[in-house]
DNA sequence: CTTATTAAAGTTGTCATACAACATTACATG
DNA sequence: CATGTAATGTTGTATGACAACTTTAATAAG
């Protein structure tokens, strides 16, 4: 069992409430060099000493770390630092989404992904699937004559084709990737509808897949998918993406 | 605002200490059906007596509810359901993969990532990056040489292609991804290293991949690499898995 | 001296109480 | 009815106590 390395505490400097300010601190701490897995985080009452506040914000906090899968407390023992493990989270830092270079690089993952979802659907579509696709597809053109942005019912459409994978893995991730780039699926579609020869490119698109999907052919959905995906990645990149992101910000500071 | 819906406490049965069982209590409570975005959660202190525990355990519990991006509180306020957001995280349930099915999905997803990891850093790599892929490449043969099962150095190789992508989300979602397979990966480098032609053809398959991202060649690297994973894949479902998993159910109760 | 047993100290998990800071609701006044 | 004040409710934090467990230290026995 290793010591307790040496324990240095910053200033904690962030907003938020104690336990989230400690929580990063920790975070850092164990992300950094001094504690290795199974290295022993001080005791509570001691952190609390260091970072001059009660014992229930250490607790709260280091709650917080279990869940992340970063520790493992031992009752009688003391708090360890986990290896890699399956418990800890695959996550995108919120505070990174406010440049533009940050948004391109979740729009490329989601865009390595898309191809791929798009084939195994076409593999694995069952009838029902199917019918669910076309009626999403159905959807984005009857909310688009409503005068809705239409950035969920592209989001519906979309899930309806990983769904149609299978795995719920695929499902799952795209999910999670929508999180992301919901302002700038607004800001793609906003633009794809100002220009009439745009917006049927967008259609013929999504059209495209369909039909790929539709005939159980996975090369030509793979295809399909990637083309849709990077043109709205190259209409993303022509438009001013900083006015966007700025708005995007003061929402989130509410 | 939303008024509170009816509490339904169901009995808490799961191990773990009490704040764990509040944890997951309150999360399927909220992924269901009662409680939608905006929608309030019964005080602290109610919520205590219903699950019979005191407010600390609510409090730590919320405090991991809040960390997972499912809620916020508001001082004064109550405690709220939130909207999708950027703060949830990209999971996958430790507990599903005690089946071949769930193994093999992951495969599939990382699958996916890999042939597209591989075209990029072949059209983005720099001279230093290409020198660490081949360093890691020679790597794996000098582990295998040592008689180590190689599952470090494997795993160091496509994390340094990974990271030749220049977009840190494939590289931190694929490191993601290896927490789920170390135990598949050791299996099927296992396999490989008992029949010489097996392993004869996965040194190939690698310097494929090798050869394409130094040749600068993203189709060739993404067939490569998509290759390689197909044939990994199918080496894994030639192999009794269920032997490994129940080993590696063992090791995880500890 | 070595080994085994017991006691003491230390640590996490939980409970209870109190107060600060904030929000909401109820009541009184013009 | 609108406005202001008081009362009540809720989250955030601190403190103290005890239970359950682990580790270390002290004591007893061979």
């Amino acid at each position: 069992m290793k010591s307790t390395p040496e324990f240095k505490v910053e200033r904690i400097t962030t907003t938020g409430t104690l336990t989230d300010r400690v929580f990063d601190a920790l975070k850092q701490l164990i992300n950094g060099e001094d504690f290795q897995p199974g290295s022993r985080l001080p005791s509570e009452l001691k952190m609390a000493s260091r970072f001059g506040v009660s014992r229930t914000v250490i607790r709260e906090a280091v709650s917080r770390l279990k869940s992340e899968g970063l520790v493992e407390s031992r009752q009688g023992s003391g708090v360890f630092v986990r290896d890699r493990n399956m418990h800890a989270p695959f996550r995108i830092d919120p505070s990174i989404m406010d440049s533009v270079q940050s948004v391109l690089q979740v729009v490329e993952l989601r865009l390595s992904l898309e191809g791929e979802i798009a084939a195994l659907a076409a593999k694995r579509r069952t009838r029902e699937q199917m019918v669910a696709i076309k009626h999403a597809l159905k959807q984005i053109e009857l909310d688009e004559q409503a005068g809705k942005d239409g950035v969920e019912a592209d989001i519906v459409f979309h899930r309806s084709i990983a769904e149609a994978t299978g795995n719920p893995h695929f499902l799952a991730l795209i999910e999670f990737l929508f999180n992301f780039l919901i302002k700038a699926t607004l800001i793609t579609r906003s633009y794809e509808a100002t220009k009439a020869a745009l917006s049927q490119q967008v259609k013929e698109e999504h059209l495209r897949i369909v039909d790929a999907i539709s005939r159980q052919d996975p090369e030509a959905a793979r295809l399909a998918a990637r083309q849709h995906m990077e043109g709205a990645s190259r209409r993303l990149g022509s438009v001013d993406l900083k006015r966007f992101i700025a708005q995007s910000e003061s929402q989130d500071s509410h």
